[in-house]
DNA sequence: GTTGGCATGTTAGCACCGTAAACATAACGA
DNA sequence: TCGTTATGTTTACGGTGCTAACATGCCAAC
């Protein structure tokens, strides 16, 4: 059973094996219940069966334990985010389901996704953890918007479409608004621009779903 | 000097006076700097000069002690909120200089801004902290959509709106985004809309400022 | 006025936390 | 085979939130 070679399986060896995954999986799970303000490192240390200090041999201290479980949100989101977007073939749908699998991420996972946003870096370079699932949202936004569009213009775009979702997941993971899947899809969909500009304004009479 | 009839203004009086007013201040200080987590019940009441239980007579505990300052937080946001929108006189002028507000107020005390979310109750009747500002939020959409328009509408319109300054907010106090006043304007006004629909889907070409 | 009750302070102490220091174990390469 | 090194351990320190028991002094009823 076990992979690595000579592992023996009883239950108190001094080695435990592999910490560092087994104390991001315990982190992780921690966070479908728990804030993360309440995670605490002795308490996950006993939960993976290994004192306290030994935590210290793969993180720097807590603040970097923290960091390593927003990295791994991240990366879930990212694989997420793309799995949406082929689901729905890109163009505007796909878009849109990007969207509203951004809110479903963060209803479902509502620690983790506030845990990311308070500690991974900008996406500086595009290469970091949240900058897998940012670029990704500008490569959907360019399939959207016509072929010729300036880069600035695409830039705020996304920016505006981005504010957009985050916020509906916020205010709603903060039970602000009502956490309905249907209300998503009105706000950001058609209707909610509909809405949200009066009659003069609104879009153009168009491909309504 | 003290309006406290018969307060004697030795420093070492067994009573402090006002012990809750004090920790408040002092808490709305501290998150000028820190994080709500690093806010220690203790080192309040020491820089309150205070021995620390003498807090849980004011407060029934630690979590108590953050509802209250985010209860600070929501009414400061409901005041300026009412003054931004008066200033600029009402209409859609005065919607997006309310949003404006809101983006400001979350960029310039950003710990206050999360606290507040992260603890205040949704604004469920209209009457709790939070509701004040939300009610306000609605009645400046009504005083934008046309007049007929029906309330569904305007509740979508209402969160549509929200969540895009919410989400901007948030994604600029976490660094995701730059914290520029012009991008604000940029992504909350006009151009944010055009950069986000493609021309057929646009705005009407309309009053441009 | 005196006095007794009650709001508001205090000190002492518990269990937990993050983290450092010093030591123990075992995996691995020369 | 044996030292080096990665990875664990125990112990200890100062900080935290919070409770219990006790102290102080304001205020109102007598």
């Amino acid at each position: 059973m076990p992979t690595k070679a000579n592992t023996v399986n009883i239950d108190k060896r001094y080695h435990h094996g592999d910490v560092r995954a087994a104390v991001l999986a315990r982190g992780l799970a921690r966070l479908e219940e728990a804030d993360a303000a309440a995670l605490s490192l002795r308490e996950l240390a006993r939960e993976v069966g290994v004192s306290a200090p030994a935590l210290y041999r793969h993180f720097r201290d807590r603040d970097a334990l923290l960091d390593a479980l927003a990295g791994e949100g991240a990366a879930q989101l990212a694989v997420r985010q793309r799995a949406a977007s082929e689901r729905a073939g890109g163009g505007e749908a796909g878009f849109t389901e990007c969207g509203r699998e951004y809110v479903r991420f963060a209803l479902g996972a509502p620690h983790l996704f506030k845990l990311m946003f308070a500690r991974l870096p900008p996406p500086d370079h595009g290469t970091n953890s949240m900058g897998a699932a940012v670029a990704f949202l500008h490569d959907s936004i360019a399939d959207w918007l016509p072929p010729g569009a300036p880069d600035e213009r695409r830039k705020i775009a996304a920016m505006y479409f981005w504010s957009l979702v985050h916020g509906l997941a916020l205010l709603m993971l903060d039970g602000q608004l009502p956490a309905d899947p249907t209300l998503v899809d009105r706000v950001i969909g058609r209707e909610g621009f509909g809405a949200a500009f009066p009659p003069p304004l609104a879009l153009a009479p168009q491909s309504r779903p």
